[in-house]
This record gives C-alpha cells, structure tokens and sequence, in this order.
DNA sequence: TATATAAATTGGTTCAACCAATTATAAAAT
DNA sequence: ATTTTATAATTGGTTGAACCAATTTATATA
C-alpha cells in the first residue's frame, strides 16, 4: 500500500492561519470555555499584523461558533463541548501533526452505519420511480465496474446523494452531504469508500426488491448486514495500517 | 396563549447581516454553484459599504463553506447539495422576515425522533453508573418540577447532554449538541421542549428499568412511544398557531 | 500557432482615524 | 452607606485610501 496521500495544510492566507491556530487553542482548551480572548488589539500584536486580520479570522471562528463577540464588551470562547457541532470534525480529525484520530474515527464509523440504516429506510419507503431506476442502474454500473478506485468514488457519491434525496428530509439531505464530504477527508488518509464492494454487489438484487415494495424495514436489514460486514474489513484494514505506522 | 417570543432579527452587525443576505441567496440559489459572486468591489459598492465589511462577511461564508476565495481569481459559489451542512440550519430555518420554515421543521423533528432512538438506545447501553444516578435524579426533579418553563428547559438541556454522552460516541455529542442549539432556536419561535412533559414523567420509571438492565432495545422502544405523542401533540399546536397568524 | 511578456483584474494587507456599545469609575443624590 | 447618575475608558465596528500579491487577460514576439 503505497497511497500515504499528501497533506496541504499551507492554509494560505494571514486569516486563515490565525483562525487555525485560535481554533485549535479552542479545542484543545488553551483558551477555555468562559473566558475572553485578549482584544483584537492585543491579537494584532500577538501575531504581529494589524486589526483587520485578526478581526477576519475572528468572523471564522465565530461563524463556526467557537466565539462570541459582542461589541464593547470582547471575544468570549463559547464552550465547544456544549456548542460545538459537527463543523468542527475537519479540525478533530487530524491533529497538528496531520494523523488520523483513530477513536473519532471509530465513533464515525457507528454513526455513519446507523444514519445510513435511517437513510435507506426512508429512501426505500419514500423514493420516486426515477430514482429507482437510478438506483438499479448505479448497481448495474457498480458491478461492471471492477476495480478502479475513481470511477467507484464517483459511483459511491452518486449512491449518496440519492439516497439521500429520496429520503424527503433536508435534514438527512444536509447530514448526508456533511458525512459524505467527511469521508472524503477521511479517505485521504485511510482507503475507506471502496471497502466491501463485492458484498453490496451481492445484495443489490434484494436491496432492489425492498426498494420495489416500499419495505424500509427490509431494505434495513438488507444494508445493515452489508455495513456489518465492512466494518469488520474496515478495523481489519486499520490494524495493518497500524503496524506499519507505530513509529511514535 | 400569549407566548409568541420576541424575535431578535437585528444581526446586531453590518458583515453578519451581508453574510446573512449573501447565504440566502447562494442557498436560494440566487448565486448558483460553480459562479462566481461580484468582486468585493462590486460587493462593496452594492451593499453601500467597504470592502473591509463586505470581507469579514466573505470569511463567515468561506467558513461555512458556502464560498471558496482565491485571490486573484474571485468568489466561487459552492455547490450547497454537495457541501452544504448542518451548520447552515441556522439561516434556513427561518426566511428574511423571521418567519418559521415550516417543512424544514417537520423534517428536522422526524430526524430528531430517529436521533433520539439511536441515542436512547446507545445511551442504555453505554452509560456508567453515576450516569445513570444523575438520569434518576433528573426525571425525579422533572416530576416535582411543575410547569416552570425556565427550570424545564434546563432539565431538558441536562438530559440532552447526559444522554448524548453516555453514547460513548463524540459524533453523537457534537450532533446532539447542534441539535440542541437548533432546539433552543426553534423554541423562540415556537414552543417544544416542554411538550409532552406527561407522558415522559410516566415512561420515567421503565426507561431506568431499561437503563438499568442496559436493554437499548426497550429503552428505544419506550422513547419512540414518547415521542410519537410529543410529535401528535406538537404537530396540534402549530396548526392552531398557524390559524392566529395566517394574516401575510 | 505557440510562447513569452506586459497589463489589468482581484483578493490580501496595512495604516490611520473615528464611531458605537459596553464596562468601569467617579460623582452626586438619597 | 447605598443607590443612582454622569463620565471616562475600554473594546469591537466602520471607514477610506493606498499598496501588495496571485491570477487572469490581453498583447507582443518568436
């Protein structure tokens, strides 16, 4: 496995960095929850540049909704643990050094089994024809597709994205689209989307049926037998990976 | 009932409230994907204002994703369905006068409930014992604890956190959070954590039962039969408040 | 036609003030 | 002595102009 993908993390702009390093500060607590942040004066003379900079990665991290700033009275770190939401699992999922956060890793994983297992319930029950007939031609096209890992993606997203829409909830649309830009990420540094590809081969001819009856209990079992069965090749997977990069 | 809240729409500052406009219409589609915004100039000269306002309101887009900006290229709009994620829950729920976005809220409480279950059931499995001790106490002061709404609201968010936590899972947490704030936010316009108080006081007793006996099936069994009457209950109270407020 | 160069465009940064909300302080009233 | 009120200091918000740096476009050259 020679696929160690590289790792851009020249965020490029003065702003961009700043944010980075408060947010980090944020997270791992060095700012803690409650307290203010030194003035965006002070900042600017920290990071030695001007006001505007600071104020710039600021609206950052307020908009992710680390801070709160109120005019006249300063920059207040919010507490991440009670506020933070999943916006934040581009900063978590790696730390300074660029490795996977393998427990996070692992909490996604049985996140993800559990929102897709929803997901294809209400997709089974609630789909149009047209995407139906996507549907089965996606399996079709999946099939013949052996292994190249691009095509597959591009294939895999379509699958994501459908199900989704067929869901009916914008919830599950948004949620989706979050998890699957996560992946995404996550599979710049470990292999992930194309795990399990013969067994969910196997099973597009009965995912189909459920889909045909509107049977969401179904079509349930049918893609949580499948996610089972990849979650074990998946840790199998993490701990070859391991052995090679135990050097501390 | 005299309980319609005050709604604070002011976005107390000018860049909050560009970046508000410029996220509705890129989630409106006013600005597609793949195009690209006016120049900060332009935007600037638009909105009546500097660059340096029109910038601070690009840093909040470009954190949520919203936009991608490179200098000496411009603005790109990004494609929402494709990267768009919870975090922009905030903005849709409710439209430029204030008004609640009523699919979007049945959407989120049917991704709610099937939150809650996974959560309940995880949580029933996972918790500690002290966890479990707090959860005793909790719904024994929501017992005494009589129509308080302030009081009730802090119990709920307690319950919240306890049960997001005792999943054992930081995505559940960071979830469960987001979907706090969003709760909090929709509580302004409409009042919906205090449904159902009842009914939960009298399921009290068998959800620690489950709890005790770490039986996540049951305990998700007996929270979706809660939270079936609380979404009765609830979906009741908005068609009469849309009766009083039917005056566009 | 292809390539190299120059110019125009566009976001990034700096400087220097000043405005407005909040907070801290001091004075005045009770 | 406490409360209230007025004032000053602090802190984020806004403005304007100028310049830097990456990118794109237009132009000249081979």
């Amino acid at each position: 496995m020679e696929n160690k993908k590289e790792i851009k993390n020249i965020a490029s702009t003065r702003s961009r960095r700043i944010a980075d390093e408060l947010c980090r500060k944020i997270v791992n607590k060095n700012y803690k929850p409650g307290e203010k942040l030194p003035t965006e004066r002070e900042l600017a003379e920290q990071f030695k540049t001007t006001r505007h900079s600071i104020r710039e990665a600021l609206k950052r991290l307020e908009a992710l909704g680390l801070v709160k700033i109120r005019q006249g009275s300063g920059i207040v770190v919010q507490d991440i643990d009670l506020i933070g939401g999943l916006e934040l699992f581009d900063t978590l999922i790696r730390d300074e050094e660029g490795k996977v956060n393998l427990p996070l890793l692992k909490d996604i994983l049985e996140f993800r089994d559990n929102m897709v297992r929803q997901v294809v319930r209400l997709a089974a029950e609630r789909h149009t024809q047209e995407e139906l007939d996507e549907l089965r031609y996606l399996f079709q096209k999946r099939k013949t597709t052996l292994y190249n890992p691009e095509e597959l993606q591009k294939i895999n997203e379509r699958f994501f994205r459908l199900f989704s829409q067929a869901t009916r909830n914008q919830i599950y649309e948004l949620l989706y689209n979050t998890m699957w830009h996560a992946f995404l990420k996550i599979n710049e540094m470990v292999d992930i989307l194309l795990i399990g590809k013969q067994e969910l081969d196997k099973l597009a001819e009965r995912i189909l049926e459920a889909f045909e009856q509107q049977d969401g209990d179904l079509a349930e079992l049918l893609i949580t037998r499948h996610l089972e069965t990849v979650r074990k090749q998946f840790e199998m997977n993490l701990k070859e990976s391991s052995n090679d990069s135990n050097s501390s």
